[in-house]
DNA sequence: ATCATATATATGATATTCCATATATTATAA
DNA sequence: TTATAATATATGGAATATCATATATATGAT
């Protein structure tokens, strides 16, 4: 039931903490609104949101053509406090990308 | 002054986790403590300490023969609080290591 | 056929570990 | 006082393990 080790070894990649702050911020997103939000390759980003699949932090649903990605419904409290609080109080990490996560959802994403 | 990534790969080692939250449940502790509590080499823990010292989670002072770490009085809350609950909600992962820790505790230490 | 996503493999980069040794402090003996 | 030993901690260097990336390819939906 996620342990405190694998769920930190999760937080420690650059490419999947600021996936999952964005994805704390907005409820769910799409594969490729993080691909253009972080500016990264397609299998760079779909490499590691499965990994976050896999370590049961995050759960895919797909909709026609888009899979997305939202925090698991059954995180325990204690992470779901940690992504809020770290998600509330480094606006400035990511602050870049959900400026472009803002501008690429009004227009058409992928 | 401390990104969350950098905080977050602090956290992703076992032999750091633990440190840290048997830091945050003791106020201080010693090299040798750590060293008997996590049954580990002493060589592992001080490389471990030093670079959760160096990351400036941690501080150390010198108290005669021993070292004492502590949680650097300069870490931002969102940290402090991260470091709380994670100890708080996650007892089983420590609890082997603060059993060893009470009994040496008691003995005479090192 | 096209678009969105996932996976496999090879490779490179980083982190971790161990062993031996160095330094620092204290205690003890001459 | 100096010399020596004992204990606590830190570090250098080599061996190993772990992780991340790019490229190529596969799958699945429209």
């Amino acid at each position: 039931m996620l342990d405190p080790l694998a769920f930190y070894k999760c937080l420690s990649d650059d490419t999947r903490l600021k996936s999952l702050l964005l994805i704390t911020l907005k409820g769910e997103l799409c594969v490729c609104d993080l691909t253009q939000a972080l500016e990264l390759s397609q299998p760079k980003v779909s490499r590691h949101l499965s990994e976050l699949r896999r370590c049961e932090l995050l759960t895919d649903e797909r909709r026609g053509k888009w899979v997305y990605y939202k925090l698991n419904n059954s995180l325990p409290p204690w992470a779901v406090t940690v992504l809020q609080q770290t998600t509330q109080d480094n606006h400035e990490y990511i602050a870049k990308n959900l400026k472009r996560l803002e501008t690429t959802l009004t227009t058409t994403c992928c």
